[in-house]
DNA sequence: ACATTATTTCTATAGAACTAGAAATAACGA
DNA sequence: TCGTTATTTCTAGTTCTATAGAAATAATGT
């Protein structure tokens, strides 16, 4: 991953409702969970949702697959992943003690 | 740390030039830089840099302590380090493959 | 085809953020 | 005290971002 990912992705976390969006997708698991769950779980406007999901998805964070009627959204843990790496790697030090 | 306090973080983050200057002050190690040093380097206005800085010290990320004419801004590596743990701990899964 | 459900796109608006010049403050040496 | 260097605060302009209602699209069953 390189810098402009990184800001990418940390600027997609940084606000509280996607934060709140993608880790009620990680709480999830593998399975993911609708937009229309999301929403009523969340109770924010779909019209505000859609647009934060989008924001996610550009970003590489969060992934959909449409079943049916209903769209699946997944978190997408090799991205995050990345992104920990990334901050680890690049942004963290040995002499402050971080991993 | 708490899920608004790690958002602040990333929102800090989550911008190509405090990146670039949190960045910086990671590799300058625990001497950090003088406010100076990262103007001359990072070439921007002497304002929007103070202003970044300030967003990065009021989210923790970052410390100052004024030697004589010169402000050195060293990175703070234990806050780095919470929203690291942060992330992995609430955003990440085992499920995934994340650490 | 139509009704229903699920979700997005369109549109507008209010507020926040980024940028940077100019003026103000802080620290120090002569 | 004055001049110089270092940095911040003030101010303003422009550009992004978040929000959400309304209309449009997508998918399915009847």
């Amino acid at each position: 991953m390189n810098i402009g990912d990184a800001a990418g992705c940390l600027e997609s976390l940084g606000n509280d409702t996607r934060l709140s969006i993608f880790r009620a997708l990680v709480r999830s698991g593998p399975d993911g969970l609708p937009v229309g769950r999301l929403q009523s779980r969340l109770k924010i406007p779909g019209s505000t949702l859609s647009h934060h999901i989008a924001h996610l998805v550009n970003h590489g964070l969060v992934s959909q697959n449409r079943e049916g009627r209903v769209l699946k959204c997944v978190a997408n843990y090799r991205r995050m992943n990345d992104l920990v790496g990334y901050l680890t790697k690049e942004c963290c030090s040995d002499v402050g003690g971080c991993p």
